[in-house]
DNA sequence: GTCTATATAACGATAGAC
DNA sequence: GTCTATCGTTATATAGAC
């Protein structure tokens, strides 16, 4: 699946990260990575304890990732509608759903702490800083009537990540837009 | 795990039906089943063809019990806002998850159009119910502003699957609640 | 670092006795 | 209807040669 212009530690890295975003940690077997990288057995256990120690180092990139990509529609100056729109309106694979959010329904990554914490704080770290932005908004008038920042990210954050659950259940990201478009609708300052 | 009150095959749905729940179609053996139920091998097979049968069974009951439950929290004739908040506000295991939300991170049952569709009944279901009362709202000026009643009913849809996704990575169903009040403040017609 | 061989258990199911 | 036996495959490694 992959060239061999990556180290073979690399291509277990990145097969782990593909093959748990499609098929969760559970559905994802040691085997089905090493051909996935096309590495062998003792290759895999060469650089890695087991398949915990892989999917951490799996975890933890896609993690770093997926808050790099936020923070690149995030970012900026505008008013919070603006920015909070870019994120939510940014590109996405919608039906392939979050590589983070899908985790929270692996029960053994959430029974097991190191394995939860990247996701964890990933998903605390995006709602606190849409909170931020928010309340930068409420702060300047942007918003009308009183919302709480806070509860307003969480919203947000809970529309996208629910949003994958509707686009992957009827099969179409239309769905996914639909809320998408529901809750911008919600939030635009209205006459 | 189930007293004898129930009959064998009735034992081996739900007990499948709590499985799925709890770890998912993928997550889910055949043994792990008969030994919830406390039935053999051989009952299994006697009354189901094997694992996809009896989840499929397991799904569909799921599916309409879901349906039951959110219709009895939407039923009623008050104010459309009024009735989203009870469906929003109404008690849940948080923490453990929407059981038929979660199965669209399962990829067997995704890609097996049998299991797949009560899923997507589901879910389309509550989305036009939810907005149908939206509109019935919107038609009697209840909400302000312009807003499109399906996109709107996405939106609490994707809050409340969503909410889940949020709780379980934080561990706690405080998040979840975050994003249901955000929303709810979002909808409440503002001055 | 990578390979092959080997190991224990679980997975998902079938066969046939009772 | 239920039980035990058996089956071929996969899951998740470990051992040791190269």
């Amino acid at each position: 699946m992959y060239t061999h212009l990556m180290s073979t530690s690399e291509r277990l890295i990145e097969s782990t990260r593909e093959l748990l975003w499609e098929r969760g940690y559970v559905g994802t077997s040691p085997k089905a990575i090493q051909q996935h990288a096309g590495a062998g057995q003792g290759s895999m256990y060469h650089h890695f304890t087991g398949k915990p120690d892989l999917a951490l180092t799996a975890i933890r990139r896609t993690a770093q990732e997926m808050q790099a990509t936020a923070e690149a529609a995030l970012a900026g100056d505008g008013p919070a509608y603006d920015r909070v729109a870019a994120y939510l309106l940014r590109e996405r694979d919608v039906l392939r759903g979050c590589p983070v959010g899908r985790l929270t329904m692996d029960p053994d990554v959430i029974a097991d702490e190191e394995l939860r914490a990247p996701v964890t704080e990933t998903l605390e770290w995006l709602r606190e800083r849409l909170a931020g932005i928010v309340q930068e908004g409420l702060d300047r008038g942007e918003f009308s009537g009183t919302l709480d920042a806070g509860e307003v990210a969480s919203a947000i954050v809970a529309t996208v990540q629910g949003g994958y659950v509707l686009a992957r259940a009827t099969g179409s990201p239309a769905a996914f837009d639909a809320g998408v478009r529901g809750l911008l609708a919600l939030l635009a300052p209205r006459a």
